[in-house]
RNA sequence: GACCCUAUCGUCCAGCGGUUAGGACAUCGCCCUUUCACGGCGGGGACACGGGUUCGAAUCCCGUUAGGGUCGCCA
């Protein structure tokens, strides 16, 4: 225990988990699983009036999300609930004792004393150097107010504990040998260090990274939409793009890779290779991110994704459908190598679970791929796809095409018919490829389908132009 | 007000005394194309400013400016 790396994750729960918590919490995660460590849940729940179960379920739930499990920690959101590790209880709720332990202790070592009913803390006068593993040795002198009255409070009058002192003494008592934080904690590093002096021990490593701002600069509060995890998870990002795009802000392994498996990531993160400076959300990058990370990921995990999606989405596929259910499979794999947000799925493939008859058109794709003369192509078509012996997407192709050909028309003069007839839209996977999926029989009946639709629209009128 | 951190294309990174300052995203143009995309080719775009040090600074030092952070009986 006392040479192996411990650090921990230690959020407060506010009912949120801030973007930038997240990515504190990843590379304490990283840096746990690159050293063989242990990564540590904490609960600062020390703020009695914001703390609620559900609060802390949003971060239980958002790190597992994220796929960062934990070594030691709380099992449930409940503070006096089921935990895993020895250094427990894991909630600071729960650990009052320890801090009036502690408390007498400084007090008995004349390291504080009482004033006005709080019980304060004699800091050092002299500037402390925070040795940091990011941003180097930073000396830290006290600022003018601090001059006036260097001595700061431990705990409260009402007999509450301040973060500070909690923060320290379960730093202490969890053995924890890296603080992994942000760099809002630096200048109050000073105290932390103090404190452990203070209890005579030696203070754990630190590295303070560097905070994530918003697109123009600013900084990122509650206030902005894309603060939350929590808005990256509804708006269907892969949990492996988040990780990864949360990665590239502010590490970099130096030799211009930018896609990583989790695995990967394990392996090559270095806290050494942390930046020192802030770094701005870039939506479109994360976009990017995903885009590639969906692509690539294997089949299996993406439809089991989509899945999740589309029944998020209220698209009704069968409620005992699984991943491994081949009408599901097949259709979401059409849209794969799209790279979509998952949360766009339901848009892009709920064709394929609709009833033929439920198949119709806005009046935009009506007008831009089905006007009325579209119904001798829409006959043509649906003759000629009879004649497929194998409905594969191959054939289908080339049996398009070749009508084509035949009719003197580009090929999407025959496609986007065809895609709004069997789809009801404009966009969507493959052709070929989905019509294969939703096999000869939906595919006949849905062109049937239009056909009569498009004629109806002006009767007799189609026919006449054709 | 004081103190701390930071400063390379619009954005994220690479560069760690000698480079035509590189990559990715974004953007623009062209090509490809069945939609949306992908892909291919090409273009524009940066060392915040001022002093030093040095034969030579994006790289080292100082200052200025700017951005961020901290100085609570918030966490």
């Amino acid at each position: 225990m006392s040479d192996s790396v411990r650090v921990r994750f230690a959020p407060s729960p506010t009912g949120y988990l801030h973007i930038g918590g997240a990515r504190t919490a990843l590379f304490n995660w990283l840096y746990a699983r690159h050293t063989g460590g242990r990564f540590i849940l904490r609960i600062e729940d020390t703020d009695q009036a914001r703390n609620t179960d559900a609060a802390v379920e949003v971060i239980l739930s958002g790190l597992r999300w994220l796929g960062l499990d934990w070594n030691e920690g709380p099992e449930t959101a409940l503070a006096s609930g089921p935990s895993r590790g020895d250094f427990g209880p894991y909630f600071q709720s729960q650990r009052g004792h320890r801090y009036q332990v502690r408390a007498a202790e400084l007090k008995s070592g004349g390291h504080a004393y009482e004033r006005d009913g709080a019980l304060y803390f004699r800091m050092p006068r002299e500037p402390i150097t925070i040795p940091d593993q990011v941003v180097g040795d930073v000396v830290r002198p006290l600022t003018d107010r601090e001059e006036l009255d260097p001595d700061w409070v431990l705990i409260r009058s009402d007999g509450q504990p301040v973060f500070h002192f909690v923060n320290v003494v379960d730093d202490l008592e969890m053995g924890i040998t890296d603080v992994i934080r942000g760099e809002d904690h630096l200048s109050n590093t000073a105290k932390h260090i103090a404190l452990f002096r203070a209890f005579g021990v030696k203070p754990p490593r630190y590295a303070h990274i560097p905070l994530i701002l918003n697109d123009d600069g600013s900084k990122m509060s509650k206030r902005n939409l894309g603060a939350s995890l929590q808005h990256y998870i509804d708006n269907g990002y892969a949990p492996e793009a988040v990780l990864n795009y949360l990665c590239l802000l502010g590490w970099s392994p130096k030799d211009g890779q930018e896609l990583f498996s989790i695995s990967e990531l394990v392996s090559r993160f270095e806290l050494s290779a942390i930046n020192r400076s802030n770094a701005r959300f870039d939506l479109k990058k994360l976009d990017h991110v995903h885009f590639e990370q969906t692509r690539k990921m294997n089949a299996d995990r993406f439809v089991q994704l989509g899945i999740e999606a589309l029944r998020k989405g209220q698209v009704e596929i069968p409620a005992d459908a699984t991943a491994t259910d081949p009408f599901v499979r097949a259709a979401l794999l059409t849209v794969q190598e799209k790279g979509k947000l998952f949360s766009e799925l339901p848009l892009w493939t709920d064709f394929y679970f609709k009833a033929d008859d439920a198949i119709v058109c806005d009046a935009e794709t009506q007008a831009k791929a089905l006007p009325n003369l579209a119904a001798p192509i829409l006959e043509a078509l649906t003759k000629a796809f009879d004649g497929v012996p194998v409905f594969r997407s191959a054939a289908l192709e080339a049996t398009l095409k070749g009508l084509a050909v035949t009719l003197g028309v580009k090929a999407g003069a025959l496609v986007q018919p065809c895609r709004a007839a069997v789809t009801g839209k404009l966009v969507g996977p493959s052709l070929y490829h989905l019509l294969e999926v939703l096999g000869r029989e939906k595919v006949r009946r849905r062109l049937m389908a239009a056909i009569e639709r498009v004629e109806n629209e002006s009767p007799g009128f189609s026919r006449q132009r054709a």
